[in-house]
DNA sequence: GTGCGACTTGAAGCGCGGTTCAAGTCAAGC
DNA sequence: GCTTGACTTGAACCGCGCTTCAAGTCGCAC
């Protein structure tokens, strides 16, 4: 059983982060050392899914939803694959963004932001 | 020219949002006709880069240290460039996201955060 | 000249994702 | 038994990216 100053050093998120994550109904305490909270180790998986899910831009109240379903959810299901197919636009998106900036960082235009390869890669 | 209220439905921005990008230094109208701001058909395609920027991640304060780079300011390219291989890892990461949730859509473990090719997807 | 309505301003408010703070509780070491 | 110090709580606060609101100003039609 780990406490919460070990699982916020090996979670690399902050005691608070975890308590305001536990209120909100992504993460449970195992149980009580007096007040304490104590942890199973397992969270820490958990703990490394939801970092990932924030970072690809889903809520807090997404990733709880995602995190209760179960196989027979069928209506979470479908959730997933629309979250998926929207993904994939943030992906290619995201991929001219980058794509435009690599050009930025050579590009002799002036001002650059009327460097039309610039602007054609960012408004297909 | 175009009055604010037509920038904002060609750019499907709030006309409140474009008069906070101005606030900010994003943008700026090039005029006024007695109070009201006047608009060059051409603030579109600088709205649709900070759309698409923003959509991207960057702050507000990042775009708008973006969007006045000259050429000569090798610093700022420098910056592009090294958020461009940020944007690397974050479409790393979002592609690992979709293809969890593309497995996660038909995969029958029970509870589904416990399937191992869930977890492994997430947590390289 | 007198409405009307779409604009103007600054200030306040909101939802998100937390952090910070004050006050209290408890386990462990002396 | 008493101190110490890491935990506990709820409430207040923060930065971001806007939106909303109240009060005021203007162009234009009548």
């Amino acid at each position: 059983m780990l406490d919460i100053a070990e699982v916020a050093e090996k979670s690399g998120l902050a005691p608070s982060a975890l308590r305001f994550y536990e209120k909100k109904g992504l993460l449970s305490s195992s149980g009580r050392n007096g007040l304490r909270r104590t942890y199973d180790p397992e969270v820490l998986s958990r703990l490394t899914m939801i970092t990932c899910a924030r970072r690809a831009g889903f809520t807090i109240a997404e990733i709880s939803r995602f995190l209760v379903a179960m196989p027979g959810d069928a209506a979470t299901r479908a959730k997933m694959a629309d979250k998926a197919r929207l993904l994939d636009e943030d992906i290619a998106r995201l991929r001219r963004m980058r794509d435009s900036l690599d050009h930025a960082a050579t590009c002799t235009h002036e001002p650059l932001v009327e460097c039309p390869d610039f602007k054609r890669a960012l408004a297909p």
